[in-house]
RNA sequence: GGGCGUGUAGCAUAGCUGGAUAAUGCACUGGCCUCCUAAGCCAGGGACCGCGGGUUCGAAUCCUGCCGCGCCCGCCA
């Protein structure tokens, strides 16, 4: 309830300047109420009670009968506030539902569809950019949906997005997986895993490029166990690469190319997708990685090992351990994978005023390096949306150890669920198409909820029955909530009348100003109030759960409303009913949209 | 050993810049389809907020010490 805090704040200011209390910080105190049937706002008077020598509850009385005398005579006062009430030592504020109303349903500004104006920002999000050397799993894709969440809900939020995509085009993932592919053959490659117990491939993916690759680079690793030989191979395809070797840089390309294709195939499905690709190789070819390195050795906290390789000493910056040296460059002056990230985010923030990385906890202590090797250069340092792990039963999710979930297998069965589900519910009103492309939708929906819905430091197991779950707090119920707002407007509208013409004529009218006593009415013409509020919160503190949690209560408030009052009935159109249904319907399937959730018009 | 994070009903979570009776879903008990889709709605039971100290008028929230779990402390990525 912003508009209201700075509607009301003058006014408590001058109050408590009477008193002699305006040196507490009451403008942090004056909080949402904890009942909502008992204010929007509450300010809580027991610390004036210590400097006034009284008790709070004769405060708050005494407060709120001075208030209700200003209020008579301010106009804007008279017109937002329905009350002030003293209760329980507890000044409390009640915004006039007409008015909260108002706010929402009158504006013809972006607000009605439950999104901001445009900010002029411009903001980069780097997400996902995981080894392309297997398909894309479970454990994996806390990073790409949380990133692809922040991306959405930014865009909803006014601001100018660029979803970026780091590929790590060089090193040892991928120069194993290069060197699997051109030393080894089909049938030795099933052998190695057969003999070290593996299981065989799934057919059903035998067509996809990243399912084949990924039994090189399993049976690769394997090999490499027992033969040091490998590991040297590896090793100089990798020194070649970073060196900017043309010809292994190619061959590498060769290797990863077809895998990174098949994961971001898996990854449409979950319909997250990116505006641009960089490659890792691109800052050892166009030499800013060796300016950087260069760079840094004029800074005071520059070291030099024995064998020649460089250093940070980060132990006067706070970092703390067994080792609180960065090295950025070995002893055989090639750069390590972090100088390279120091140089790619030099490029990053040339195109952005914002800059946000999406990555695992445990890239805590590099990213905090890369970020003081940044200071040291002069150059600001990103924000970090950083999440906790999602597991199996069985420990770390592992694309090495063949440990994992695959996206692949978790979307089709959450589609499969679906279907049986709409079938079970639908199966005589819809055909076989139109329930496939509804348990599509639904099984998607699903899968991202499940994820976005928890807090991202949070560490969870992964379990079937909790990530393909379809009742209460998940997608499927905000959509269904969604397809009520649209069988309304459809019902209204195949009685003959023209929504459109209603719901302007509605907005003409001011028809909120004669708002009934209606509590389910009411209380969803609050939470619509707090929408954009929650979005920005969202935003600024990189926790998507936030906006799921607030869009659950929208839809369950809908839900109530829906319950309670009939849009339409004998014919008759309540326009007020119709233009909060409207306005809900925006704020739903853009929100939405903006988790991820397909908001189809029936299921 | 050190650093960071986390611990809330049987289960999964929200609340963590201190504020009123700790919120939601699953599971459990009971009720609601002649009514814009019941993937829904209503009512009910269920919590030493990991444990011990401290600060405060007031602590799930802040400080501190334990305990459990996760991640990190490579001239790997």
């Amino acid at each position: 309830m912003r508009e209201l805090k700075r509607i009301l704040e003058p006014h408590i200011e001058s109050l408590l300047v009477e008193l002699g209390c305006d040196s507490l910080p009451w403008k942090d105190m004056l909080t949402t109420a904890r009942e909502s049937d008992q204010g929007d706002l509450a300010l809580p008077c027991f610390p004036f009670a210590k400097i006034l020598q009284k008790p709070p509850v004769e405060i708050a009385e005494r407060l709120a009968t001075q208030f209700e005398g200003i209020k008579s005579q301010n106009t804007d006062l008279a017109e937002s506030l329905l009350f002030v009430k003293a209760i329980n030592g507890y000044l409390n504020f009640m915004a006039k539902p007409a008015w909260v109303a108002g706010l929402v349903l009158k504006s013809n500004s972006s607000r009605r569809f439950g999104r901001g104006e445009d900010t002029g920002h411009k903001v980069l999000i780097e997400h996902t950019s995981a080894n392309p050397n297997g398909p894309f799993h479970v454990g994996r894709a806390r990073n790409a949906i949380l990133g692809d969440t922040l991306v959405r809900l930014h865009k909803l939020h006014g601001n100018q997005v660029n979803a970026e995509y780091y590929v790590d085009d060089m090193g040892k993932q991928v120069g194993i997986l290069s060197w699997a592919l051109d030393n080894l053959s089909s049938e030795q490659v099933e052998d190695i895993l057969d003999s070290a117990g593996r299981e065989k491939a799934d057919p059903r993916w035998a067509d996809k490029a990243d399912h084949k690759s990924v039994r090189w680079y399993q049976a690769a690793n394997l090999l490499k166990d027992t033969d040091p030989d490998i590991d040297s191979q590896v090793g100089e395809l990798v020194r070649l690469s970073e060196e900017g070797d043309e010809e292994v840089l190619d061959s590498f390309n060769r290797a990863y190319q077809p895998v990174l294709d098949g994961m971001l195939d898996t990854l449409s499905r979950l319909a997250i997708e990116y505006d641009t690709f960089t490659r890792e190789s691109k800052f050892v070819i166009d030499g800013s990685v060796l300016q950087v390195m260069k760079q840094l050795e004029s800074s005071e906290l520059h070291g030099l090992a024995e064998n020649g390789a460089h250093f940070l000493e980060l132990e006067s910056r706070g970092i703390k351990g067994k080792s609180t040296k960065f090295f950025f460059r070995r002893g055989d002056g090639s750069s390590l994978y972090a100088t390279r990230d120091v140089a790619y985010h030099q490029w990053k923030w040339k195109q952005c005023d914002r800059l946000i990385n999406v990555l695992g906890e445990d890239h805590k202590l590099q990213s905090k390096q890369v970020s003081i090797a940044l200071e040291e250069l002069g150059s600001k340092s990103p924000e970090v949306a950083f999440y906790a792990f999602i597991k199996l039963p069985e420990g770390k999710m592992s694309t090495r150890k063949a440990n994992v979930v695959f996206m692949d297998d978790l979307l089709d069965e959450a589609e499969e669920r679906a279907f049986i589900a709409v079938k079970e519910l639908r199966g005589d009103e819809l055909d076989d198409e139109r329930m496939r492309s509804i348990a599509t939708a639904v099984g998607s929906s699903a899968v991202r909820f499940n994820i976005i819905k928890v807090a991202p430091e949070k560490g969870f197991t992964f379990r079937w029955e909790d990530a393909l779950s379809f009742e209460g707090d998940s997608a499927p119920f905000l959509m269904y909530s969604h397809t009520r707002t649209c069988s309304i407007i459809r019902k209204v509208a195949s009685e003959g009348h023209d929504v459109e013409k209603l719901v302007e004529q509605a907005i003409e009218e001011e028809v909120w100003t004669e708002i009934p006593d209606s509590e389910s009415l009411i209380s969803l013409v609050r939470v619509l109030g707090r929408h954009l509020e929650v979005l920005e919160k969202s935003i600024l503190s990189h926790s998507p759960h936030l906006f799921a949690k607030h869009l659950l209560l929208l839809a369950s408030s809908f839900n109530g409303f829906y319950r309670d009052r009939p849009v339409i009935k004998d014919g008759k159109v309540s326009l007020l009913d119709l233009l909060l249904t409207q306005v809900c319907r925006s704020h739903l399937a853009n929100g939405c949209s903006a988790l991820g959730i397909v908001p189809i018009e029936e299921m």
